[in-house]
DNA sequence: CTATAATCATTAGCGACCTAACTATACGTC
DNA sequence: GACGTATAGTTAGGTCGCTAATGATTATAG
């Protein structure tokens, strides 16, 4: 069925997109042997580390690259595209800028921003809180519901393409693998920005 | 000999630095679960790839915004720390900024600021050639080279910090995947930057 | 040997994130 | 009830990548 979007010579569309930034941008990046060579004379290099790491950085900015691309095409930043997808997994109960600020990782600043561009489009709406008037409400608009369902399927197929390179077991191993390298890489925490959710 | 590192309550030195931007904001992370749920109803969704991607660009995020937080306390970023590095690599031969900027990974405009920040604090020089005189040789200084000797160790040691989780062995499983993604994960090419080194 | 194209470095301006400071509102404590 | 503190949203200004366009130089085609 979808086997047009995972053939090797499928360019996935991308209409008036603009070039996303990037997110790491090193290209050259050195060989597995020229690491070790290096930990040789630096103690405190580790070799395996270095190598996962820039690899992951590599691969993760490039992946994130083609996703903004995909997305850049529909006239949506990855700030945008998580507002819709966040006001969408619940669209009964609107949420606050602050608590979508909060789940997306931005600031609230940011995230006014975010909302402004939106609502200039008449795809979320803002609304008073009566109960707390300090507070808004911002729900997906019919409109912004409608524009999401036309993105979202070449969005998962993008993502699906993307992974094509593994096979189903490996990408359940590299879940394992991230979710536990995951558990013990801790950001220095910024006020600006909660890292935590709930 | 870097217990004290790699020790569970060590804190990275950290003076005056500013925040880094993020690459992957999304704190929200759906669960697995989740993800499978939603896939039941749109066919698209290959649960796997999404939960794998998802949690390689958080990661990989989370670990940029790390090393950044510490280049930043050395007043540095990623690109400037980049430029350094690849200076670094061949201290014997100078590079143009258009065959950095290659390796690095931006666009000549770009490493045109890089270099303007990095000569005015003395840490690299340009020198006009004579063989071409559109090009310029971008070179080290001592100044510089003194001080990328007293930030690469911290910086080495912080990137065996951030993957501590992670046994030997599965640092190796996690090069021998990436590689194996990374060898189908195509960028959409961009005119300004070159993507391919050599 | 001139005309056109390509390449190098730079500049100017933009987008998406950031911090810091501000206004308005809510709430706990005395 | 008044007061200090916390929270929500906004605004102003900064950073670092980007694109597009420029001037200077070199390469190439007729």
């Amino acid at each position: 069925m979808y086997q047009e979007v995972l053939d090797e010579n499928y360019q996935p569309p991308n209409n008036n997109a603009t070039m996303p930034k990037q997110m790491y941008t090193l290209r050259d990046i050195p060989k597995y042997e020229t690491i070790k060579a290096h930990a040789a004379r630096y103690p405190e290099v580790d070799p395996a580390s270095s190598a996962a790491c820039v690899l992951l950085m590599r691969i993760a900015s490039d992946i994130l690259s083609i996703v903004d691309n995909y997305l850049s095409g529909h006239g949506l930043s990855q700030g945008r595209w998580q507002v819709l997808m966040l006001l969408y997994r619940t669209p009964e109960l609107p949420q606050n800028p602050c608590e979508l600020a909060r789940k997306a990782g931005v600031t609230r600043a940011t995230m006014t921003g975010l909302l402004d561009g939106l609502e200039r489009e008449d795809h979320v709406a803002r609304e008073t809180v009566a109960a707390d008037r300090r507070m808004l409400d911002v729900r997906l608009t019919v409109k912004g519901r409608k524009y999401l369902e036309e993105v979202m399927p070449g969005y998962f197929l993008l993502i699906r393409r993307v992974m094509r390179g593994l096979t189903e077991e490996e990408k359940e191993q590299m879940i394992t693998l991230l979710t536990k390298l995951g558990s013990t890489v801790e950001l220095p925490d910024n006020p600006n920005v909660a890292t935590a959710v709930e």
